[in-house]
DNA sequence: CGATCGTTTGACGGTGCTCAATCACCGTGG
DNA sequence: CCACGGTGATTGAGCACCGTCAAACGATCG
């Protein structure tokens, strides 16, 4: 008995995803130039001759909220590239608990890791509407052949994609509620830095409970440690709009590794500034 | 002022390191035919024509326990598939602590994620005796375009490498420190089973501090999160050898997400066995 | 304006971190 | 041969942090 979801099915109480097979219907279709693609992972387009697409096109997805790109456990027929909007890379576990494992926002890779496997290890949903370019797994060999500057930038890609793993990783590793959030704050503000946005006012795009599982804690203990970078006046939070105040504080707050809280990092390097501060005046 | 290390030197007690130039020189200058760096990636070869060796040659390199492959913040100039042995991927915090982001064992890539850098992320430290593929950086290109096979091994073994980082995250964001142990040994047992080796007897290269580091608990926890597995009949644990002996309930310690310790996994999950037992008898 | 979802805050109990002592193992040197 | 220090593993005691449960508040949308 093969079980059918339609792609925009809630996500997965605990129920195996099999075969979406009619997926691909329900995105709008449409193409976009190879151009935008390359120029999206940052590698300089040889200018060639005069002929101004040589490139050819690639199909582009739109993505409602909450719809999922990618069904864990579907087999692996695309990979994606993210144009606009973000989304959350999910696992979920028997008991229903939605792992987030990642967050992918524009110029990054969706259902790269499965490619060495027949089904996504890995399911992809919209936080916002977003749009995707989508490769055709069969074709991904030939276009690598055909056109060397995207062979180039899909090397390139992987290899941001791992090192923004690790720093998934760099998250999860302390034991501070308060660092594991100073942490992705810094992280997502680089980010948006990158793609030109603001680094201080930030827009999360994503509810507590996601954030929660990305960092390994409970949705309750995220807010408490928005709570208390705010009230050491780190930050300023408003729902999902946040303010890094103090950029110093909170960077002294991702350098307390193990052993005890933010709040001593914090304490020391306000006083250090505080020192100076008075030196000064 | 550039500080020099040499390559040996004791991994780095909160200094920075910085530019091992010097580095190439310690290691053991020594090739190997590329036919068997793309049969380690997993690739069937071309026969091509009668020539045997059309495909060139690759510098292997030698590391001992202890010795520093890569030193994090060096100059990206190689990038290493091991062949031999294993090494753990760290980085040090400015309080000196160790944090261990990954193992890699034959067949892994190092130093990939930083290809999109000028310099290195993470350190990489030989766990045991280890040879690896030394593949400088300038010469990838020109190895990928000379050899398809090699180009098509590197681009899934990327993919195989951005999945186990998502591995590593599913260890690091359970709460409960058996289940990340638990996940860890699992995942453990799987690599050992590609390689050929029992899945059973695990031989554990590293000690409880840098396990620890990696499943970001104190080391004193594995420690006691061992002698609970032990305890509960699952493992037999006799200091680095551990041999699985109840698959299932260590498979069941692994699935407790979030709420509770494997403790009551684990105790449903006998509780069904001895239930089947009883009516098998 | 009511309903639903998301966020915040409180209280309580449990898990794991810290500090510390003990033990096993190993290579060295008396 | 055994004493010796060094490293790594184990175990215990105490306490802090976070997960769970619960309630209240706020936002968004129909």
């Amino acid at each position: 008995m093969t079980i059918l979801y339609a792609p925009d099915f809630p996500h997965a109480e605990g129920a195996t995803l099999i075969e979406p097979q009619l997926a691909h219907a329900a995105f709008a279709p449409c193409r976009a130039p190879m151009q935008e693609l390359l120029t999206l992972l940052g590698v300089r387009v040889p200018v060639d001759d005069g002929s101004s697409e040589p490139l050819g096109w690639v199909p582009l997805w739109r993505v409602r909220p909450g719809q999922a790109l990618v069904h864990e456990g579907a087999a692996v027929d695309h990979i994606h590239v993210v144009r606009s909007g973000s989304l959350k890379c999910v696992r979920v576990w028997e008991d229903g608990y939605e792992q987030v494992l990642a967050l992918a926002g524009r110029g990054d890779l969706i259902g790269f890791e499965s490619l060495s496997r027949a089904r996504h290890l890995t399911g992809a949903v919209a936080l916002e509407d977003a749009t995707v370019y989508a490769l055709a797994v069969r074709e991904v060999e030939a276009m690598r052949r055909r056109c060397p500057s995207f062979d180039r930038a899909l090397l390139l890609a992987t290899s941001r994609q791992l090192a923004a793993a690790g720093q998934i990783a760099e998250m999860l590793a302390p034991v501070s509620a308060e660092t594991r959030l100073a942490r992705f704050l810094v992280w997502y503000a680089e980010r948006m830095a990158e793609r030109g946005e603001s680094p201080r006012r930030l827009r999360l795009r994503m509810p507590r409970r996601d954030l929660a599982s990305l960092l390994g804690v409970a949705h309750e203990t995220v807010s408490r440690s928005f709570s208390f970078l705010a009230g050491a006046g780190v930050l300023r939070v408003d729902n999902r709009e946040v303010e890094i105040v103090d950029r110093d504080g909170l960077l002294a707050c991702t350098r307390s590794t193990r052993t005890g809280n933010a709040e001593s990092a914090l304490r020391a390097a306000q006083a250090g500034r505080s020192a100076s501060t008075e030196v000064a005046s």
